[in-house]
DNA sequence: CGCTTATTGAAATTAGCGTATCATTTGCAA
DNA sequence: TTGCAAATGATACGCTAATTTCAATAAGCG
């Protein structure tokens, strides 16, 4: 007997379209990836897989104004994001800026923050 | 004969609410602080006025993922934005940051940015 | 292999946000 | 004051994203 996980064709999709990926996916994106390199899954399914792998931390989620949510692989190391308004693809983007923390008013605490740069992608700029 | 926008209690309302506020407001704030200083006002109403404000750029738009919209006064000068966790205001951040450029790879351009802070603010940090 | 039960997925449902409707109110020019 | 168009506001509607339903499928232990 055994009551654990089952491993299936649409999860191992979905963690390999995942690792595959360089940047941040919504789920559609998800669904798109998923269905070409496999039978295709369901939405249903995308999303109960990804809310299973964001509760075990395997996934974070990635927001951007006005933009659906998008996931990628969690642990990466710290960095922020790149919003082609051409193409509407998101990139990682590495490093960060370190005196963030000099913004803010004196009590003021910070725990967080997001940069979310926007223009065009190397792609859609030439 | 005229056929302008004409004065009414409700707009006139609207606008006090965003020039005493110093912080951005979503729409419900927008009712909720109106309808205290004055015999209150419709959602309907709110919406309206703040489209046209927009569009007249008296206002502008911020967007904080996973929030709804907040407005504020135009022509404020560059700042980004915190907000609290625990009461869920969000403040204006004066000052910014310029390297940002130097972040992303070397074919992308950058048009816009969004910094967002997150954290407790003053009143919630003590 | 056979059985139990997790999983799938199409479709229905919910939820949040914003807009359109339309009868009523009201600004304001004549 | 009068009249008409603009403005209001309660509510119905629409849209998108996400969840739930439920019958069918399939993982995987014995």
């Amino acid at each position: 007997m055994n009551t654990g996980p089952r491993k299936t064709r649409q999860r191992e999709a979905i963690r390999e379209v995942f690792e595959r990926s360089e940047r941040p996916l919504t789920i559609d994106e998800l669904v798109s990836a998923a269905g070409t390199q496999t039978g295709g899954i369901g939405i249903a399914t995308a999303y109960r897989a990804v809310a299973a792998l964001l509760k075990e931390s395997w996934l974070e989620t990635v927001e951007i104004p006005g933009e659906p949510v998008r996931y990628e692989r969690a642990g990466k190391e710290h960095h922020h994001h790149f919003r082609c308004e051409k193409c509407d693809r998101v990139f990682d983007v590495g490093g960060c800026l370190e005196n963030l923390r000099k913004l803010v008013p004196p009590r003021f605490r910070v725990k967080a923050h997001a940069v979310t740069l926007y223009g065009l992608c190397s792609a859609c700029a030439s």
